[in-house]
DNA sequence: TTGAAAGCGCTAACAT
DNA sequence: ATGTTAGCGCTTTCAA
């Protein structure tokens, strides 16, 4: 082997010795610079090659005061939807020449601040949001407004939002369960996070519900599997699903929980959709599969992805300039074998 | 507010200037360095709070010759099993003070190779591959040999390995599938990418069946809900699960083909676990669903990620030195609903 | 078209 | 205990 482990790397300076030229020369060829001659351009080449250089972007990123280094924060990765975004972006930033840091600590409100300050003290160009959970003063005071920010699939009014009509997909999934004739229905919100997206989607489902003349029944998990929340109350989840006032509808806050609702009712014996209609929100990969067949409500995700880069990268630029951008991308109600007519 | 957007950030030189100290000051009380006097260190945190200071990482980072950040090279975050895998990374990794930049650019190999690329020009202290797919030598070659590498997952001779026992896992797997009666058992690799842990699971495939006296037949998705490859003949999955000869169990790379498999069965009419036996590889968290209930080789992830992020940091630090460590977990192997006893 | 030189913000000897 | 100073590897004016 050539290289040594102890030998440093070469820097634009041995560059330089080896084609007898400057570093400011070998600088501009390596930065694609203009006025630089065909023949010294190979020179530098061969001697890049020769040396096996290869530029130190630390060094340029101090030099150059800026990075190209987003910071992405995550709710959960190991919720798939979340997953997929994470995925989506990190595509689209590499493709426009950005390299993602990631920062998922969801569980610990101090850890996630801490992870979000060490992000800025990397110089990060730009914060992605994906599901904003922290206390909104705490993170926006940290990060000041020296930076841009931008929300995906969730909101705050601290930077450019891009997310899906939360509202109307939830009143179109309420809206569903009621046009088949439920009449107690659920909302269940997400385990983990109460983010700002769930407070928009169970304001779609109050909305649809209040417009049918029905009752809001607000869940929330309290032991994972087996007891919910309800006004402050906790309640067996058989209560919930096999009790006398039984529901027969349940949206969930997102595809996960929804299926988790289904796993509950297939461990109680309660049958999908006979006696029990689910739907959920995101549409995430597995929601398609035969043996889940999870209606929903599904979110342009490559889409959102996409603009929330973009727009992140134009505020960078400077190109986007101006107040704060709310992008609301539209849902699409995909009907599965979840949900059916309620029992006469 | 007080910050606008065109104020350049407070350097120690102006902490310095405020605190009325040196820059070695303050640069030694931001380190916690030791030989400073309380009442210094007193006036050095008033003038950081007061100007709202913030080390700049990649300044210390140049001057140290060295980063805190790890580079994740990930095969399909996608896939539940290394978004999984990748959170409890990222968590090892953020309590151990280091910050992760992941490449998820399984796509295209030259898109893989430029990420890998861009990680190193970052000048990350480590690289941690999770599923290597790529061309060995040519990322080899990128990487050299100046910076430590795990392979997590996966391996290589060129790295640290952390994985679990593929081959025993494949074997167990395969064993129980023969034990149950079945004779026509199918290896079914996984479809976005051929990774060495891929080849060691099939290596016990084959080798349990070979030990059985029974036919290895590989398949290979081509087009992925409806056609496999086996034998580089294309082949429908309608013949390969109802056709004369159609296989009564399968034994998935991981569980997501498995779960595809699952799905396809399904929408065939093909009844599980009554027709067709269907074992999995990672116990990905919806593979206990009891809709899915599939009968998997269970890998331990956490304890994987852990180890190393630890062998990672002790080959930074320097603490390990010497041959290449080759660390194998132990599977185990669970047994659900997918998987029963041969028709007579 | 090329080179000299002054930083970028921080660290880490070394001197005081 | 505190200060002085010389870098780290690169960019970027400004001269030549």
């Amino acid at each position: 082997m050539t290289t040594l482990r102890e030998r440093k790397p070469p820097t634009i300076h041995d560059v330089a010795r080896v084609a007898n030229l400057s570093k400011s020369t070998v600088s501009n060829v390596i930065r694609n610079a203009t006025g630089v001659s065909e023949a010294t351009r190979e020179r530098v080449q061969a001697a890049i090659d020769e040396l096996g250089y290869r530029t130190n972007v630390v060094a340029r990123q101090l030099a150059q005061q800026r990075t190209r280094v987003l910071g992405i924060v995550i709710g959960d990765l190991a919720n798939p939807f979340y997953a997929e975004m994470a995925k989506f972006i990190e595509n689209f930033a590499a493709a426009r020449g950005f390299q993602v840091m990631f920062c998922n600590t969801q569980v610990d409100h101090e850890v996630e601040l801490a992870g979000i300050r060490s992000l800025l003290e990397h110089q990060v160009a730009g914060l992605l949001f994906l599901a904003y959970a922290g206390s909104p003063a705490a993170a926006r005071a940290i990060v000041g407004s020296r930076l841009p920010v931008v929300f995906v699939t969730c909101a705050a009014d601290w930077g450019d939002v891009v997310a899906v009509d939360d509202v109307g997909g939830a009143d179109a999934a309420t809206q569903h369960l009621i046009a088949l004739g439920h009449k107690r229905i659920a909302y269940l919100a997400d385990s983990v996070l109460e983010e700002s997206a769930d407070n928009d989607r169970k304001a779609g489902y109050i909305r649809a519900m209040t417009r049918a003349g029905l009752q809001p029944q607000l869940l929330r998990w309290d032991a994972k599997p087996d007891t919910v929340v309800i006004d402050g109350k906790t309640v067996s989840i058989r209560a919930v699903l096999t009790g006398r006032n039984r529901m027969t509808g349940v949206f969930a806050a997102n595809d996960l929980n929804a299926i988790d609702i289904l796993d509950c009712a297939d461990r109680l014996g309660v049958a999908v959709p006979a006696q029990l209609s689910v739907v959920g929100f995101d549409n995430i990969a597995i929601a398609g599969l035969a043996r889940i067949g999870l209606t929903t409500v599904a979110q342009p995700k490559e889409m959102m992805a996409q603009i929330a880069v973009e727009t992140l990268e134009q505020r960078i630029s400077g190109k986007l300039k101006g107040g704060r951008l709310r992008q609301i991308a539209d849902f699409a109600f995909v009907e599965r074998t979840s949900t059916a007519h309620a029992e006469p």
